[in-house]
DNA sequence: AGCCAGGGTCTAA
DNA sequence: TTAGACCATGGC
C-alpha cells in the first residue's frame, strides 16, 4: 500500500507539475463556493460572464438579485449568493488584504470559515490553501473515491485528513499541487463511473475491470 | 429520461 | 452522530 508521499509522486509523474488554482484569494473564494456540487465548466462559464468584475468591491455594489442572476448557471443561486455576500464581509474584516490573511492563524481562520453559512470543510480548506496559504488538506468527492478504490479502509475524512497529513510536509504549495492533481486525475479516470483505459493506478484500483478490456473495443 | 457534477444545511431517529 | 431529503442548473 502506497503512502501519502508516493502516490503524489505518482500523481505527478503522470501528470506533471499542476497549476494553482488561482493567485488572487477573492477570485479562490468565490470560485470554491461556486463549483459546490456544480461542474468546473459552469464556474468557467460565470467567471468568464463576469468579466474582471470578480473583486470586492465590484461584488459588493452588486444587488443581491443580480447576482443571482449572474450565478444561475452554476445553481443552488440563492444559496451562493449568500454566502459570497458573507465571505466578502469576512474578508473585509483583513481589508481584502491577501497578506493579512496569509499571516492570521490557521485554526483561527478555519473557524471563522466554518461560521460562515454555506461554507463547508472543503470549501473552507480550498480558501484555506490557495488564498491564506495554509496547510490544510483538501478532502472532495474525488479523494474519497480514489482513495476507497486504492483499497484504504478510511472510515471518515478525519482518518484521510491524518494520512496526508502525517505523511506529507507541512507546505501549502504541496498541499496545493496535490488537491489539484488529484481534481486531474479525478476527472480523466475517478469519476463515479471509472474510465481505467490508460488509469496509471489500474493494476491496483478495485474498480479495474478484472478482465482486460483493450482500449477503443 | 435520468444520472452526474470538486457540497452544505437541516432534521429525524 | 449519522443517514437522507433538499437545494437548482446544465451537460451528456
Amino acid at each position: 500500500m502506497m503512502n501519502a508521499e508516493e502516490l503524489y509522486r505518482a500523481l505527478f509523474e503522470a501528470y506533471g507539475q499542476p497549476r494553482w488554482w488561482s493567485d488572487d484569494p477573492y477570485t479562490v473564494m468565490v470560485q470554491s463556493v461556486l463549483v459546490q456540487n456544480t461542474a468546473w465548466s459552469s464556474v468557467e462559464k460565470v467567471t468568464a460572464a463576469m468579466g474582471g468584475a470578480l473583486t470586492p468591491e465590484t461584488i459588493r455594489e452588486t444587488e443581491q438579485a443580480a447576482l443571482e442572476a449572474r450565478l444561475r448557471p452554476c445553481g443552488f443561486a440563492k444559496r451562493k449568493t449568500a454566502t459570497i455576500f458573507a465571505l466578502t464581509e469576512w474578508f473585509g474584516r483583513y481589508h481584502f488584504s491577501a497578506e493579512a490573511i496569509r499571516s492570521a492563524e490557521q485554526a483561527a481562520l478555519r473557524r471563522e470559515l466554518l461560521a460562515i453559512k454555506g461554507v463547508g470543510a472543503e470549501t473552507a480548506d480550498v480558501i484555506l490553501v490557495f488564498a491564506c496559504h495554509k496547510p490544510s488538506f483538501v478532502i472532495d468527492a474525488y479523494t474519497r473515491r480514489w482513495l476507497n478504490r486504492l483499497g484504504f479502509p478510511f472510515s471518515d475524512d478525519q482518518e484521510i485528513r491524518m494520512f496526508f497529513e502525517r505523511g506529507l510536509a507541512r507546505d501549502y504549495r504541496i498541499y496545493g499541487w496535490y488537491h489539484w492533481l488529484i481534481l486531474l486525475h479525478g476527472i480523466a479516470h475517478c469519476k463515479k463511473i471509472p474510465v481505467c483505459a490508460g488509469c496509471v493506478f489500474k493494476s491496483i484500483c478495485n474498480s479495474a475491470p478484472t478482465t482486460e478490456v483493450v482500449d477503443g473495443a
